[in-house]
DNA sequence: GGCTACATACCAACTGATTGGTATGTTCCA
DNA sequence: TGGAACATACCAATCAGTTGGTATGTAGCC
């Protein structure tokens, strides 16, 4: 963690941060050079190891600064207005549906694919991705324990649910890479939506697996 | 006089493959060197060059040599054996969910893996590993569309559930890399058979107690 | 059988470019 | 006037790829 800044982050720290989320999300960690970065971020190699110590530093701070960008971006998405519970939880779905468009370095998470190469090389930034995701996925956790507990679903855990959710999104972003098709990871948020539709239908007249 | 060498001559492009294999599913394709490559697999890079044009037509290479591999291995699973489609596709389930297991770097996908990284840089690649997965997929089409059919489900397609499977999957290896768990990609794995149970409205008996 | 011609399967040493990282500044503002 | 925020110049190591070579085929012809 950085220390708590009062003063307005001006500099080119997050211009060296914005530069790593782009150039991370289209060419991967390892193939993205110091240099590159700082061409992109219109920095010099002194200022880049001026804000960090190694790259894989940039790697841990990058996947922070996705989750504190991101994280506001959720906090004020409008999938939180809704009164009912499962309501917001799928609307949140709806609202990562919607956000899936363009080219997939635009749309994929930034910590899932640091992770898929650092999860061996680099424990720091194994953990700094894991927070990510499942930090964001803890959010989702409390409309999750309310709607399940409303629609009295019991063979789930919400912060189980909550994790399948960031896996089926990974999964889709992979998928849409391979297809070079925003479409097809669409596709599985249907099909992760309809679980959800399903499984909070079911009563307990119909269901009562203890 | 009899020959001498009686074993098959297959020459040192498994061995590079092989390695390719583990090198790209533990550090990635970017962050393993030729020269790293050419030491696991006991070869020098004169070899290496000799069968590979360059590192890029390894990448491509490795994700047909995975695709022959693991279509060779999922050929031969029980979960064929089953007389019922449905069955033989929550079989596949199943044995999906048990292949997981020990470090992400043994059970992970490696054309998942490669179109992270090479998605946007290499097109060669990203094709290679789009045939590995969509043509994975393929495979379960048939039981999917019988199973459909028998079931009376019509709102969604063979192919467009065999695809979300595999994001699914995709995403439970992302997840296991960030958490360092094969648990929590185990856990996806019954949430999507739970999705099928739903799908299909399976009765109890044959619903999974895992 | 023996010769030529060519192909396959490697190997050790090398190259120019690039890598992450460092050492030594300079500029600017409190 | 001192430190934070940068820039310039540089380094040793490593990178993908190339070179020229050897050793072992093997097919065809006489």
């Amino acid at each position: 963690m950085t220390k708590p800044r009062v003063t307005k982050p001006l500099g080119l720290r997050p211009k060296l941060l914005e530069a790593a989320t782009t150039l991370f999300r289209s060419k991967g960690f390892a193939a993205t050079s110091v240099d590159a970065l700082c061409a992109a971020a219109g920095a010099t190699k002194g200022a880049f190891f001026h804000y960090f110590p190694s790259k894989d530093a940039l790697g841990v701070a990058t996947a922070e600064f996705w989750s504190e960008t991101t994280g506001a971006m959720f906090a004020r998405a409008p999938y939180h207005d809704h009164t009912d519970p499962l309501a917001r939880v799928l609307g949140y779905l709806d609202f990562r549906a919607a956000l899936i468009a363009g080219s997939p370095a635009d749309f994929t998470c930034v910590a899932g694919t640091l992770v898929q190469e650092a999860f061996l090389t680099s424990p720091a930034i194994r953990v700094a991705c894991d927070a990510s995701i499942s930090g964001h996925a803890a959010t989702l956790e409390a409309d999750l324990e309310a709607a399940l507990a409303q629609h009295d679903v019991t063979s789930v855990t919400a912060p189980g649910l909550a994790l399948h959710i960031q896996a089926v999104l990974q999964g889709a972003f992979i998928l849409a890479k391979a297809k070079g098709d925003a479409g097809i990871a669409r596709a599985s948020i249907v099909h992760l939506r309809r679980y959800f539709e399903l499984l909070f239908k079911v009563n307990d007249s119909q269901r009562s697996t203890a």
